[in-house]
DNA sequence: CGCCGTCTTGCGTAAACCCGCAGCTTGTTG
DNA sequence: CAACAAGCTGCGGGTTTACGCAAGACGGCG
């Protein structure tokens, strides 16, 4: 059996190494990459069917990397190793795993025992583990209570590129107006009229940019979701 | 000689460890916290004058543990070890530290050597050391080639927070169409009109949430930045 | 002191945004 | 099938933004 790690950091990656082969004496080589265009290479090559990927690397993140690998090969096995719960992180991993596709979400954070133990499992029983703490996220995410429909977080996403609303009409084929609903919709579940009790009428937001800046702060947004959103829309702008 | 680390990632603050251990062998006593508030207080029972400080923690992040400890005590000297050298931080630490003070900004991915080099400086010779990379950023937001004013990064954050054009010209006591005219510079400078040659007048952007994005993405905003950036605003809001 | 560049401010306009009202299309449920 | 909730869409109007034009204000500098 053969692993492959990829990781930003040294000091992390030699940990992972070494964890790797403590909890999985059946693995004989393990394979290492430092950001995630090499680990897309790598895995390529070897054809690697076991991997343990950090989210959040400098050249390529581990959710670009990710897709491509399982797009060529849906059946690999990817432990997504990473120090945040954004909900921007989780719901950009959910998006991205084929069906029936074993994989892991454990954090950083987690105990050297947990750790060897959502290798174990997700590489030789191929089962699912998700950090309890992520969990909470995709329920919350999935079920409606207090989360965010899909159709929200698409145009919250399109308001932080700076999307206009006829631009974002065209790009998602609806009319003016329901652009305008949904934009309401989504100030309403960020709550974003006035802080608190605030009752002077010129404390007043722009709703569109607070919108994106309350979104930040509680991290359905981050950096990566905004460049992959970007490059998206990049995309898009190309194809007319 | 005392030297108090504060550092999230139980890896790092090791590797932190040995590495002080190795260049200082006049340092007879290491402290760990392992998050600002908690590095703040240990840096005030222990009147530390030597500390490392990651930049980027869960809890507290290092700017702000750093400001206060700094408060307290200017003669501290602070290293600051972080991933990044965003511009964001980079402007946040020179934002705070006081005059004269010895301090050093050495990114992560530097070498043992570097990091040991840099530890000697600062905390036996009191000298400043500042990576390469950051100094790059320093130069350009200093000098004013291409590099942003303070009054047009302080409009940044404004409409990144979200306040309208009135709340800000209240806030910096300006004209609305001082305010305005603040703007129209910023977007100048972030270059926000239209992605790049496309002359459909379909695809424009919405100015101000763009600049926002666009220098989230080119790293002169970041999370811990607007967060930051958010209490200020919610102190402001308290002072009526 | 007069010239010049930078910054501030007011006026005015066209466009974009926020949002209530109301008619329609659907999918769901008893 | 009737009833109802949920989402799409057009209309209309009050606000906020973006920005050109032009008149001061302030600080060098020859």
């Amino acid at each position: 059996m053969k692993v492959l790690i990829v990781e930003d950091d040294p000091l992390h990656r030699s940990y992972l190494h070494e964890a790797v082969n403590a909890a999985l004496p059946e693995c004989d080589t393990v394979i290492e990459a430092e950001n995630g265009t090499a680990g897309e290479k790598l895995a390529r090559d070897h054809k690697s069917a076991h991997i343990v990927m950090d989210l959040q690397m400098a050249n390529r993140n581990g959710i670009e990397a990710a897709r491509t690998i399982w797009k060529e090969r849906p059946e690999t096995r990817i432990l997504f190793w990473s120090n945040y719960s954004d909900e921007a992180y989780v719901r950009g991993v959910s998006r991205i795993v084929p069906d029936g596709a074993a994989y892991g979400y454990v954090l950083k954070s987690a105990s050297d025992e947990r750790l060897k133990l959502a290798l174990r499992s997700i590489f030789i029983e191929s089962q699912c583990v998700i950090d309890r703490e992520v969990r909470g996220l995709q329920q919350k995410s999935l079920g409606q209570t207090n989360g965010f429909t899909d159709s929200e977080y698409e145009i919250l996403v399109d308001i932080a590129l700076g999307l206009t609303d006829r631009a974002i009409a065209k790009r998602r084929s609806l009319s003016l107006r329901s652009v305008q609903n949904r934009l309401q919709q989504l100030y309403d579940k960020l709550d974003v009229y006035q802080s608190a009790g605030d009752d002077h009428e010129d404390g007043r937001f722009n709703l569109r940019a607070r919108a994106v800046t309350v979104a930040f702060l509680r991290k359905l947004l981050n950096y990566s979701a905004l460049e992959r959103a970007e490059a998206e829309l990049q995309e898009w702008l190309e194809g007319k």
